[in-house]
DNA sequence: TTGCATACCTCGCCAGCCGATGTATCATAT
DNA sequence: ATATGATACATCGGCTGGCGAGGTATGCAA
């Protein structure tokens, strides 16, 4: 949907710690998620994606594990999950509000408010 | 309050156009019409403002004119003032869909949403 | 065997925020 | 007189980080 790359910038973080609380996920399988759960509204790439995760790791706020995908849905396959550390979670919140207190703050000027 | 300035790109050209179109302002003036009107949850800085107002003029979506202050506000003082033009308008509103959208494909994820 | 989806990755380009810094004017206080 | 601070404009360079392009390897279907 073509947002400008600079509406993106800021929100990768918050949203892969978001994701990564609900439950442990490899990194592939982020880019699908987040394209499917905002309807193709976000297209998060792969080049966007994997230095972020690689960021997050050396910040300490999340955790990877490499492990063998089930047997059930791609056999033989290797895949690297990650998971929120404690660290993150407290990141994660903090985002999550800082989020709430910025889009309010634009929206109030952007959808007509004093 | 300190957001990550990552936040704050993207936001930046849809709230200039959205305040300019409300009247014309001056930079200075913008600057300070931002930081009170988010309670001082948005923090611009001059040096992101000014030339973030020169790429617009340069993009023809503002233009300027420089005039003297009122004399009952602050007499002998230049000011640049800015307004919106026709392109400006058009972008503005593609910017605030934008901007709406985004939000909401970012909050769904992030505020507890599937 | 060609192609595509899966799954990981890196590199370089370049856009743009912001701290620092500079200029000039005017009001106020010392 | 002089210093301070607000007003009002501006530039510059450092650094961050998204993303297009490219690379590797596997499994499966046509």
């Amino acid at each position: 949907m073509d947002f400008s790359q600079d509406l993106i910038r800021g929100s990768i973080v918050p949203i892969v710690l978001a994701l990564l609380e609900e439950r442990a996920m490899y990194g592939y399988e982020i880019v699908k998620v987040v394209n499917a759960r905002t309807n193709g509204r976000l297209e998060w790439k792969e080049g966007t994606l994997y230095p972020a995760l690689h960021r997050l790791e050396g910040d300490g706020l999340i955790s990877s594990r490499w492990a063998d995908a089930p047997a059930d849905e791609a056999p033989g396959r290797k895949r690297k999950y990650y998971a929120v550390t404690r660290k993150g979670k407290a990141e994660r919140k903090r985002r999550a509000r800082e989020w709430e207190q910025f889009s309010t703050a634009v929206s109030a000027i952007l959808l007509g408010g004093a």
